[in-house]
DNA sequence: CGGCATCCCATGCGATACTG
DNA sequence: CAGTATCGCATGGGATGCCG
């Protein structure tokens, strides 16, 4: 089939893109941040340390599953510590590292930004809406 | 059965949450700028503006559903605008709004961030990856 | 050229039940 | 109490082909 020089541009250009995304910080702190639970779990975390329970309750909608693994993927990035106190029954509390909580402004200021501009943005929607179901 | 304690409270817990998504501000415009494409379609979009496929060609790697896809919700959201020349072929431009124009800082400070810290979450990688396959 | 509809697979994530 | 394993549904997102 010799070559099929759509396809294999595609899956190269796929290669690529995989190889930027990989070495650009930003896509990958955006997807860190961006991640479902992870903002919300720093903004717990903020006050200070706190126990896996603690934190169900704080977020409340996060599965227990969810929960955990967000905790793992944070642990990973170096964004919280997790301590083991082998009693039983076990406690286990996660509190935020130093580079943890150099996360809490950048958050802030989507936070910021977010309050400020919602009501545009809900706006916007409604108008858009009007305009397409019209 | 009467009352099914653990369920039901799960179930209001989630109710209680989805509400608590619908309305925070920060939650929605996280998972906005969280969204995959969002956040590079901005930042090809800051030098000014450009057409579908100019924005195809800036952003590879992503497909032309997805691009569509994200540069509607973009439009919806009030973060762009989409003006369409009825010419054969179709010409399609697409630009920031002002409101799109103010995430653009907001961007950045995310971006700076991550290349500040980027090298010390690639750390806290290796030495989670050295500690857990040991 | 740009957009939409369809098909289809990969992944995300919740529910549940079991282990230490 | 904290974590893991398994299942199953819902969603995301790519490929393709047709329409304006």
């Amino acid at each position: 089939m010799a070559t099929q020089p759509a396809a294999q541009r595609r899956a190269e250009a796929k290669v690529m893109y995989d190889a930027f995304v990989a070495t650009c910080p930003t896509r990958q702190v955006l997807a860190m941040i961006g991640d479902k639970w992870v903002g919300l779990t720093v903004a717990a975390l903020s006050n200070g340390p706190m126990r896996h329970g603690q934190l169900r309750a704080r977020i409340a909608g996060a599965s227990q599953k969810m929960l955990t693994q967000t905790l793992r993927l944070m642990e990973r990035d170096g964004l919280v510590t997790r301590t083991v106190t082998p009693t039983v029954p076990l406690r286990v509390d996660y509190e935020l590292t130093a580079l943890g909580r150099t996360l809490v402004p950048v958050l802030t200021a989507v936070k910021e930004w977010s309050e400020t501009h919602i009501a545009e943005i809900m706006a916007a929607r409604d108008a858009y809406e009007a305009r397409t179901s019209s």
